[in-house]
Order: C-alpha cells, then sequence, then structure tokens
DNA sequence: CTGTTAGCGCTTTCAG
DNA sequence: CTGAAAGCGCTAACAG
C-alpha cells in the first residue's frame, strides 16, 4: 500500500498539496492537480482512513450495538442499519453485548473512538446505565426501541403496551371473553409493557385476569407451540389468543391445527410484528404491524444527522396498527 | 476523553510506561505498574483504538462485504459473522456494494487500511475482479459461497447444482415425472447451477428438457406464488414441482391450496434452504438443507486465522443434505 | 498557489 | 526497570 509520501515524490509535490487534492479544498493549480491524481493513480493510491480519522477527529462511522445477536428483529434491523448507513456513505461497526449489562457498557465506551455516533438497541443495560454513557461519551447517542423516562436523550421507540391494546380491544369487539396470552420473554421492559398491556385490556373491559390463560413463551414458534400444547393439555377454555409475536402465534397455530381444532372457527390467533410469512400461512395471521425497519432506518438518520450537528433531544414513537387477515372470527358466528 | 499523556501526567512516568502497562508487554516495576492504573482508573482513560492500530498496523476488526443488503441469506450471514467475529474479539465492519460490481471493488480496496481481513460475499464482481483484488490487496480475503474456478484463494462454498440433484432424484424415486421448476434470479452463477442441476438430472433420467415447466422468480415467497400460478394458468401437467429456495415452495404451495389442490396428495413440493420456518406449514417442506451458518462461521473464522498466520489456500465444500418430510409423496399413491 | 511544521494518540526501538 | 525520540499516514494552520 502507497502512502501520502509516494504521491508525494512521484509528483514532485509536498503533502499539504496532495493532501488538497484528496479532499478537492483550498486552491491547487490545475496542472498540479492533473500531476497529482495521474500518481495517485499511477500508484493505486488510497488515502489511509485510519490515518484521516485520526488527524480529523472522524470516522465517518456509527457504531451499533445490540445486547444480543439473537434478538427477534436482529436480522431486519441490521439490514435496514446497513442500508441507511451504507446510502449516508457512513461505515457500520456492529458489536453485541453478550447480553451481559458491564459488558455491554464496556463496548459502548470502546466505540467512542471509532464512532461519530451510536445507536443502542438495548435490552439488558438500565436506565441509569444509559444515563450514565450519555454523560461519559463525547458522541451522541440514539436508544432504539426503548422509552426513556426522561426526554434527555435522542430516542426512537415503539408503544408495547398499546400493541396488546389494539389486539384485545379488536378481539372484544369480535365478542371474545376468554382470551389466553402468550408472552415473550419477562425480564425486560418490552414483555413487561407487554403484559400490561393485556392486564389493563382486561381490566378496563371487567373482565378478571386468570393466571392459567397466560402461558411464556421465548418469541420463536416452537415456544408458541409448546405453550399453546400447556394451553390445551390442561384444559383451560379460551376462545382467543393472543401471542406477543407473529411466530409463537404461527407455532400455537400449528398446535391448534394439529389437535384438529380450526382455527378461526373454534378458536382466534392473533400476533404482533406483521412478520413477512404470516401472510402465507392458512389462514393468514391478524396482527399488529410493528414498523422495525422504520424504526431503524428512523434511528440511523437520526444518528448521522448527529455526527454534523447537535440537535435538541427528541423522541419518536411509533405506533402499531391493527393488520386484519383471517385468523380472528366472532365467536358468536364460531359458537354453532 | 483523556490521552494516554493524561495518564503520564497523573502518574508521573513517560508515555512508554504507560503503554507497557496497557499492553502487558515487557518490564515494569509492580509499584508503578499499579500507580498507572489507578491514574487510568481515575481518568476513566481508555486507549484510542485508532491510533494503536495506526501505531501497530494491525485493526482487530474484519470487514464483510456483500453484493446487496437484499440478499435472501443476508439476515443469517450478518448474524453469524457477528457472532463469530464477536467470538473472537474481533470488530466487524459490514458493507455492501449497491449490486455494482465497480463500487464493490472500490468498497474492498478502501477497506484495506482498516481491516486485517476481508469476507466476501459477492454475486456481481466476476472471477477476474477477485483475482485482481486478491493480487492488490495486502490483506488476505475469503470467498464466500462461491466456486472459484483455480484453487488460489481461501474460499467457503456450497454444491449448488447437486442440491438440486439430491431432489430431483429424490422425485424420481417417488416416480415423478412430470417436474416443474420455479427459479431464482438468473444472472448469477448460483441460479445457473441449480438449473443446471434440474437439466442434468433430467437427462440422466432420460426425460424431455420443457420450458413450459420453468418459471422465474425471484427467491420470494410472492414470486414463488405467482410462478405456480402461471404453472396452473397454462394448463401445464406436472405432478411435482422444484423450488430454488423454501420461499418459493411455500409461496408455490399457497398458490396450489388456494386453488384446491392438495399437497402432496396432487402435486410433491421441495425447497432449497431448510428455512426455520418451513417445518411449520402444512403440509411440512420437504427440502434440502443449505448450511449457510456452518459456511459463514467457517468463513468467518478462516479469515480470523488469516489474520495472524498465513495457511496454504484451500476451498471448503459444503454439500446439502435432504430433509424429507410430508411435502412430497409417490405419483403412484397419488394417482388414484 | 505551495511548502513547512506541528500535531492526532499510540507503539517501539534504543539508551541508560 | 524507565524515558527520549522517531514514526504510523494524514490534516491543518501559517508563512511565503
Amino acid at each position: 500500500m502507497s502512502t501520502i509520501l509516494d504521491v508525494c515524490k512521484l509528483a514532485g509535490v509536498s503533502k499539504a498539496t496532495v493532501s488538497r487534492v484528496i479532499n478537492g479544498i483550498g486552491q491547487v493549480k490545475q496542472s498540479t492537480r492533473e500531476n497529482v491524481f495521474s500518481a495517485m493513480k499511477e500508484l493505486g493510491y488510497r488515502p489511509n482512513r485510519l490515518a484521516q480519522a485520526l488527524a480529523t477527529n472522524k470516522t465517518h462511522t456509527i457504531g451499533l450495538v445490540v445486547s444480543d445477536f439473537d434478538g427477534i428483529h436482529f436480522g431486519l434491523l441490521l439490514k435496514q442499519a446497513a442500508a441507511s448507513a451504507e446510502f449516508a456513505k457512513k461505515q457500520l461497526i456492529v458489536t453485541d453485548g453478550h447480553n451481559d449489562p458491564d459488558y455491554e457498557y464496556e463496548v459502548i465506551l470502546q466505540l467512542e473512538a471509532q464512532c461519530d455516533a451510536v445507536v443502542l438497541y438495548s435490552r439488558t443495560l438500565t436506565d441509569e446505565h444509559i444515563q450514565r454513557l450519555h454523560e461519559q461519551l463525547t458522541i451522541p447517542i440514539v436508544v432504539l426501541n426503548r422509552n426513556m423516562p426522561e426526554q434527555c436523550f435522542h430516542s426512537v421507540s415503539f408503544e408495547q403496551e398499546a400493541a396488546v391494546t389494539i389486539l384485545m380491544d379488536h378481539l372484544f369487539e369480535k365478542g371474545h371473553q376468554e382470551i389466553a396470552c402468550i408472552t415473550g420473554h419477562m425480564d425486560n421492559p418490552t414483555g413487561k409493557a407487554r403484559l400490561n398491556g393485556y392486564k389493563n385490556s382486561l381490566q378496563a373491559a371487567s373482565i378478571d385476569f386468570k393466571n392459567d390463560l397466560v402461558k411464556h413463551g421465548v418469541y420463536d414458534m416452537k415456544s408458541g407451540y409448546q405453550a399453546c400444547k400447556e394451553l390445551l393439555n390442561e384444559g383451560i377454555t379460551f376462545t382467543a389468543i393472543v401471542a406477543f409475536n407473529d411466530c409463537m402465534a404461527l407455532g400455537a397455530l400449528k398446535a391448534l391445527t394439529e389437535t384438529g381444532i380450526n382455527v378461526p372457527e373454534q378458536v382466534s390467533i392473533t400476533g404482533i410484528d406483521n412478520d413477512p410469512v404470516s401472510e402465507f400461512f392458512t389462514p393468514r395471521l391478524t396482527t399488529v404491524g410493528l414498523p422495525i425497519t422504520a424504526m431503524t432506518k428512523q434511528a440511523i438518520e437520526l444518528a448521522i444527522t448527529l455526527c454534523d450537528e447537535t440537535k435538541p433531544t427528541h423522541s419518536y414513537q411509533y405506533k402499531g396498527q391493527l393488520i386484519e387477515r383471517e385468523s380472528v372470527s366472532s365467536v358468536y358466528t364460531a359458537k354453532n
């Protein structure tokens, strides 16, 4: 790899001049500019970005930190993040926190010299962690999918509780009263918020909460399948299932179908996410769309903006939309 | 952000000494080491990785370049790449080539100073491109999912043609003769190799190739659905469908089911990939597993090894395995 | 319009 | 065991 000095020698000019033509700034005589260009070309010269970054304190890189690479939305998130970054000609450095808050905290601090901004999709860091990071870091940070209590961060989040409420209201409208619930992990704000949505909806409808009706899954099809099997085996009656994501809803669908129970005639099912595959199952799944792609785009673009200018902190809130398909029917028509 | 100089002042030592304790090399008196440590801690000092990289010419990062972020395997690939890199305490820089060979070529060259090795998952670069890169680059490169003609590169690939052959043989065994084919993109080696698999299998079985039986999809469910619709609308007879991936097979399944055609009683369907969802459709899809995760792991680990030592080039070849489920039945039992 | 001179933050001989 | 000094490749005043 040739360096700027090689170009200097070949073109017979100083480093400053070469630097000027590389960056297209300052005044350079047309003829010498051409000289330099042809020298660069002849050598296959390419400026060393590391050196540029060190000298300018600008890396043109965005850091993306997630708690864990197994997260359910990781694929789409990463895809959109990579696309948005690329579009703005920024590089992307991707890191995970091994699901360990302390490790994750360290990782973020490490990123400081290597990025112009960080997007954080964390499910292990506490609010205080994030607060401390915010104070300690000299680069801006955007928190994705997390409702921060105080609006002192840039954040992009989803109304988790409302997503379930939308589903419950839809089910109530169709006359359902006995609604089973398949949750996701309960050790993080998302799971808790969604369960609150379930409980509060029941309360608002004056229906008693029954512990037997709620089973815990881990957001994959298998756990949805198993949760539903349990429900069935325990002989609990229910006319509908609210699953905390599409995968588990689809797993439950499989369990029901296997058992000879018709969906939606005998049991209605709903999910959350609007996973692309949900449309291809039979019956097509009714769900609440979670715009993870749009949210990620927003977060990365915000981070990119913050690289160059400071903006007052703002919290972008996304709300889910009901996508009605064929996995829910009215209890009244279903009864017979 | 404090620098090494701040630590020097606070601890009352020179840069060299601080550097020694940072890296744990050379001889440092226990007491001064402790001094330095506490100074670092007090300042919240963290070495600047960029500066370290510039000074040592070691970046501890792996570059991953894909042609396009929309690739069908991109999600899993990225996930595994990120995980493997993280495991080895390497950073990952992810970039795409906008599906443009020239751009992609440039991007890879840019990465040279920022990475210790590059993994390339390209569908636009020609073999000569890769050859030129290989000569031009001072860092090692691992080519993923690409059979290179000469074994002069490190590569990890999948036997594309064999995957289809396995499926065809399975179908022949079950008595199928009229086998429709839903391909993927035909502008790259993968699509071409798979189609060759289809054609060669037919030839080996002395069955004429009929152009009407092959429809082109783009690897997503929708295109599989449409391709199957076309087949149906054109009134072509077939007893089985070989789709070039699971998504399209599942789309075709949907089209068939909608039309009131039973799978596998009337038509058998097979895919490629062993997508996790394939198991949750009814009937569960028979497919050939494509170990993209294992392949990615292999590629990244190889790249990481190459950061520190040179190895003779080797080509790792992965072969698909038939995963028999319920979407294929024998024509003989199906006839009635 | 161009060159000189300091750095950016860290590593690494080489003396002592 | 420790420090001085040179250097990684590039940028950025400041002179001229």
